[in-house]
DNA sequence: TTAATAAAAGAAAATTATTATCCAGAATGC
DNA sequence: GCATTCTGGATAATAATTTTCTTTTATTAA
């Protein structure tokens, strides 16, 4: 990630380089306000535009993965950025990556199928985790 | 739509009839804003509020799709109000239904592989469709 | 090492889709 | 037809995100 701000002219700041130690480190794909509040210990005066400035920042390098939900906050995936599926608890709003092949092929027939230039997708599935299962009952 | 609504209690009103109207009839996967232009003429005095009350009504009891979408307004579906793939226009946002099976599949391997009780999906693709591509070059 | 400059941080205001509030008017059941 | 309760409509509120503007700071060249 810093090479490759580095190679499109970003500076390499101290707030910058936590936000990015965090998307990259972390496993839960974590909104914009868990970024904040990591890196708020650290450098207690940033503020919510700084992590929203950044994380853009790195969207756009394609080196993190926007989750968009619009109904909650977005959520980042800075080990995986390219698109793949995801399984999102609708209780503790977990997310996880499940392993799935076959996306390729749907890819391929839809191009054919609808004459569309198919550059992104989204897949997620929507349900409930084992955990908050065993919460419930 | 309308025996869905009567069995729940709802009331059967002129505005709530013409929106229901739209989103049976149309094919475009309509947003609020769509919709509310299309009942303006016949019902000048309607207001937004009341396009989405009741477009939550109509989702509530299954009978629209709502598609969220992060960064722009929710799109709806009263002719398959299930959950099934989209290809989407990043152009003119045109929303299209593909045919596509083997979904099935991927949610009983998810179950299998996860122990995520799965109840809802969304897949969509992103692309250029056929007419965006022609305009451009 | 320092000076110049261009970008980033930080604070606060703005934006936008959607939801909530509140009251007047209308649909339903008796 | 009447009372009750729901719905429509106008407006205010909400919340995530973006924008604006000023100050601070990382970078580059001398």
């Amino acid at each position: 990630m810093v090479a490759s701000l580095r190679e499109h002219h970003y500076r390499i700041t101290p707030q910058r380089l936590a936000i990015l130690k965090i998307l990259a480190e972390s496993k839960g794909h974590p909104n914009v306000e868990a970024i904040y509040a990591q890196v708020k210990p650290n450098f207690p005066t940033t503020s919510l535009a700084t992590i929203y400035k950044n994380v853009a920042v790195l969207k756009q390098l394609n080196e993190v993965l926007e989750l968009g939900f619009s109904d909650d906050s977005n959520r980042y995936d800075g080990n995986k950025p390219y698109d793949h599926p995801h399984v999102v608890c609708t209780v503790c709003k977990k997310i996880i990556d499940p392993d799935i092949s076959a996306l390729k092929d749907m890819t391929e027939e839809l191009t054919r199928e609808t004459g569309f230039t198919i550059t992104r997708h989204r897949l997620d599935f929507f349900g409930i985790c084992p955990e908050c299962q065993g919460k419930k009952r």
